[in-house]
DNA sequence: ACGTTCGGGACCCCCCGTTAGT
DNA sequence: ACTAACGGGGGGTCCCGAACGT
C-alpha cells in the first residue's frame, strides 16, 4: 500500500504542482482537496499528513506558481520584446495551469485571505522590478513597467474570456505589437 | 403575505439588481441564491418562480451589469481622457459591485458557461468600438482601442489585488497617464 | 416528497424526541446528526432547515429530556417512597433512554458546554427542590434531597453499568429501601 | 531515533498512565491515540508497537486507573469517616484525573465494550467489599456499602456537573456528613 | 400563480483509527 | 519504531425540487 518509492517531500511536492497548476486552471476558491488528492492518486484522507488545512495548501501552490513564472521571466531575460511575446502568446493564453499567476488570479486575489494577498503583492513588485529593469533606464521606466504589466494581465484575462477566437488573437497581438512600440519610445 | 404592493417584474429585477452587484464584488461562482434571496428580503424557495435555474440568473446578473456599465460609459461621452480618469479612479476600484463586469470578471469568464462566455464576449465588443469611437481615426485606432482596454482591466485588477494602498493608487495613476500619453500621438 | 402532513413544529419535534432520547442513552457526544435523521426517516441535508447547528440540538433535547423527567416526577407526587421505587427500579435502569436526564448524564455534563451545564444544573436544583418537598419539614431536609439525588444518580449509574444482573440489581434494592430507612427519621 | 533509554515496557508504561488520566478527565469514548501518544512525545503511528487496537489501550488505561484507586483507597485505612472525607472533597472533584474511575466512568461504563465492563464491575465489587469491611460488623453492612457507593459516586458526579460552585460545595458537605450519620446508626 | 415551507442529495473540509512497507 | 497512506465518518452548506397555503 501507499507509495513506498515516494518519500514525503516528492508527494507533497506532486500535490502542490497540482494545485498551483489547478488555482491557475480555475481559480483559488474551486480548488477541491479531493480532487487534487484524486489526480495525485491518492485518497483524500491522506491530506492532512502533508498540509494542515485547505488554506495551507493554497498558499503553497500560490508560491509554487510564482517560482513557476520566476522561472519563465528568467528564460525570456534579455528582451523585452522576447518577453511580451511569450507572455502574449497563444500557448500562454491556452495553458492557464501553466502560466502567469498574476494574470490567472487577477480578479480573485483582492477577495482572498490576507496572506494570499501579500505573496501575490509581493509577486506583482517583483515583476514590476523584473519590467522595468528590462526597459531603457528612462525617467518613466517605472510607470512604462506598470502600464506594460496591466496590459499583459488584462488581455491575457480578456483573450481567455473572450468566445470569439479571431477577437482573442487580435488582443493578443494587438497588445504585443503596441505595447512594444509605445515603451519604445517612452514620450518625456 | 409577501410583497403585495410588487408586482413580479418588480421583485424579478430587484433580485437581479442585487445578484449584479454581487457577482461583481464576488465572483460568478461565489454567488449564492440563499444570500441573494435574503437581501431581497424573500425566501430561498421562491427563488425558482422567477428563475429556472442558478445559471439562469448569473445571465440576468451579467446582462444587468452590462447595462450599467453602458450608462456609464455613455455619461463618459465625448472624452477619451474622461473615459480613462473614471475608470482608472480609486473610486471604481474599491467599488466592484458598482463598476465594469469586464474588468471584474475577466479571470473567470473564461471558466464560465457558454452563454455566460457569449455575452461577455459581446459586452467586450461593444466596450472595444466604444473606445475606437473615441480614439482619433487613425488607422492604427483599432489596436488602440486594444491596448486600452487591456490596461484598464489589468490596472484596475491589480489595483484591486495589490495590498500596498501606495502601490495600488500608483498603478491606476501610472496607467492613467502613460496611457492618454501613449494613445495620444498613435505611432503609425 | 417529503412529510407533506406533518407540519414543520411535527418533524421538529420528532427530531428532538430522537435527539432526547440518545442523548440519554449515549450520551451528549455520541449524537450523530445522520443518524438521528436517519432515525427520524429524514435526510441529513434537511437537517439544518430546523436547527441552526448540532449544539442547538443538543440544547432541545436535553430539555426536552428534562421535560420528560418534570412529568415523570410529577407523577409519582405525594410520595418518596412511590419516587424512590420509580426511580430505582430495574424498567429505568433499563430503559435510559426514556429515563432520568440527570443520571445519564451525570459524568458527561461536565465536560458540556456552559449552556448546557446550565441547563443541566438548572434541572438539579428543581429536582433538590421536588425532593425537599415531599421530605417531613425537619432542619435537615435540604441535606437530605441531596443525599437522595446523589445516591439515586449513583445507584443507577452503577447498575447500568455493572455486567452482573444479581449485583446490578442489589444495588437498586439495596439503594432503594436503605435510602427510605436513612430519611425516614432524620438524625437532628 | 526514538528514546533509546526508555525501554518498550517504560514506554508503554507512559502511555497507559497518561491515557488513565485522559478516559477519567474526558471519558472513554473522547480518548485519542493522537491525543495521548502527542502528550507521550511519541508519533502516532507507533502506538500499534505497544498496542493491537484501541479498545486495548482502553483496556489497559481503566486497568492502571482502578490501580490507582485501590492505592489510594488503601490509604485511606482504618476510618470509614476519613475515606469519605477524601472522596468527597473538593481536591477529588477538581481533579478527575487522579481521581476515582468508578465515579468519572459510572455514565459511559454500561455502553462500553465487554471487557471494559468487567473490569469496571470487579472494580465496584471490589469497593463494596472495602466499605463493608470498614462498617460496623452489622447484618446491613453489606447495604450500607452499597448505599455510601451509590451516593458517593452520584455526589461526585454532580458536584462535578453543577455550574454553580455553592451548590457544588453544597452537595459534597451534605453527603459527607449526612452518609456518615446514616451509616453510624444502621437502624437495623 | 406567487411565495413559502420543508426536504433531498451531493459536496466540502477536517479528523480518526488502522495498516503496509521502510 | 516510524512514515506515508487508506477508508470512512462527522458537521456544515449549497442548489434545487416538490407540496402546501394564499
Amino acid at each position: 500500500m501507499g507509495h513506498p518509492r515516494a518519500g514525503k517531500a516528492q508527494t507533497h511536492d506532486r500535490i502542490v504542482k497540482i494545485a498551483a497548476r489547478r488555482i491557475r486552471e480555475d481559480g483559488l476558491d474551486a480548488l477541491s482537496i479531493g480532487d487534487v488528492m484524486k489526480e495525485a492518486a491518492l485518497t483524500h484522507g491522506g491530506f492532512y499528513k502533508h498540509f494542515t488545512s485547505r488554506d495551507d495548501l493554497v498558499a503553497e501552490a500560490l508560491a509554487s506558481a510564482i517560482a513557476d513564472n520566476r522561472a519563465a521571466t528568467d528564460a525570456a531575460r534579455g528582451s523585452i520584446e522576447q518577453l511580451f511575446a511569450a507572455y502574449l502568446s497563444c500557448s500562454h493564453r491556452d495553458d492557464p495551469g501553466g502560466g502567469c499567476a498574476v494574470g490567472a488570479l487577477a480578479g480573485e486575489a483582492g477577495r482572498a485571505a490576507p496572506a494570499v494577498r501579500e505573496l501575490y503583492t509581493e509577486h506583482v513588485r517583483r515583476n514590476l522590478q523584473g519590467l522595468q529593469a528590462l526597459l531603457p533606464d528612462a525617467p518613466a521606466a517605472r510607470s512604462s513597467a506598470i502600464l506594460a504589466l496591466s496590459a499583459m494581465v488584462g488581455a491575457i484575462g480578456l483573450s481567455r474570456a473572450v468566445t470569439d477566437p479571431a477577437l482573442a488573437d487580435e488582443i493578443l497581438e494587438a497588445v504585443r505589437e503596441r505595447l512594444g512600440a509605445s515603451l519604445g519610445h517612452a514620450p518625456d
